[in-house]
DNA sequence: CATGGAATGTAATAAAGTATAACATAAGGA
DNA sequence: TCCTTATGTTATACTTTATTACATTCCATG
């Protein structure tokens, strides 16, 4: 077959044969390779997690909006299969609101959520956070593709999300958050 | 196997069986299935890219940037496994520039360019017309996921989508286009 | 300490899918 | 007419997922 890339890559017969055990031993472990992903997913969300909220303890000049999407751009370049496991692949939408898989990823919207001046409302922040997320998350998606137009290069990507940065703090100062 | 879904979904064998010819049939009109997956993105992106032009010319009150941000977020939401193919899968960004996929892509992207005041000159309107597609592909991908945050359903992606309209107009008014 | 159950592993096998090779044939242009 | 091209077939090899039946290890409890 054409060469596997990505999530794709991930076998159970691979990863059998790398851990030295028969191809059926993984199924002791994981009802199906989905679960086994499930499990990879959570365990990205929770690290990241925390990479982040220590980032974000140790205040430096960079604003929080900026170290998140300073963050989320490198995994999303860096990592890219694991990127796309958390946030592109079916493995999230499909886990109930109660999985552990769930709630990882939402602790991840609540420091976006946090970033953003507690002074605003409930609605606008969470608007705020949302809209953030959901541009850093398109960039990020079609910068890891390398699919934006041409001129457009890695040095750019990370000016395309400092931009969001800057254009949504302006918004938030806008709005009446400082 | 679980369930396939999306793009997954669609396999040399199941085409075969429904076409009623053998199983190796396929393969005299495509090398692989990578290649037919290309050749259906090739065409979405080029029926997609029509049916915006037509929009765009039958002015109505809608301004051509929510014009263009309601189609891709119907197509999305209405014909997610194909609006991944499209924009979400290694297939555009695997082929080359001078591909026929390639170039469907980038007249996509110049329609997204059009709608922006060509007053600007021609370095801020690529920034804004980036800004607002990552911004909407962003939100496509995580509304047709559905894994926007519990409160965010169908109708307040619309709203969300809407608001990037908004926001990214009076950018650009601000930048002293019209 | 013995032992029974839980955890973990194995081999064997079925089913689905990708891909290639060797071969057949029809249609159409030189 | 005859050769090439397009299209299709069967057979086959390989990979991967997933299940089943069976074996073994280990440890907690009586």
């Amino acid at each position: 077959m054409t060469e596997r890339e990505g999530v794709e890559a991930v076998t159970f017969s691979a990863l059998a044969k790398r851990l030295g055990v028969s191809q059926a031993a993984p199924y002791r472990h994981f009802k199906d390779r989905e679960e086994l992903l499930a499990a990879v997913s959570t365990k990205a969300f929770r690290e990241t997690g925390d990479e982040l909220r220590q980032k974000l303890r140790r205040r430096t000049k960079k604003s929080a909006l900026a170290t998140i999407a300073h963050t989320y751009l490198e995994l999303g370049l860096t990592r890219k299969a694991l990127y796309r496991l958390m946030y592109a692949s079916h493995i999230l939408g499909r886990s109930p609101a109660t999985s552990e898989l769930y709630q990882a990823a939402d602790e991840g919207f609540d420091l976006i959520l946090a970033a953003i001046d507690p002074a605003l409302d409930e609605m606008a922040r969470r608007r705020f956070a949302l809209k953030f997320w959901t541009s850093l998350h398109g960039i990020v998606m079609l910068a890891e593709e390398g699919i934006l137009p041409p001129k457009i290069h890695k040095i750019s990507v990370r000016e395309l999300a400092d931009e969001l940065v800057r254009d949504t703090e302006i918004a938030i100062a806008a709005a009446g958050g400082r």
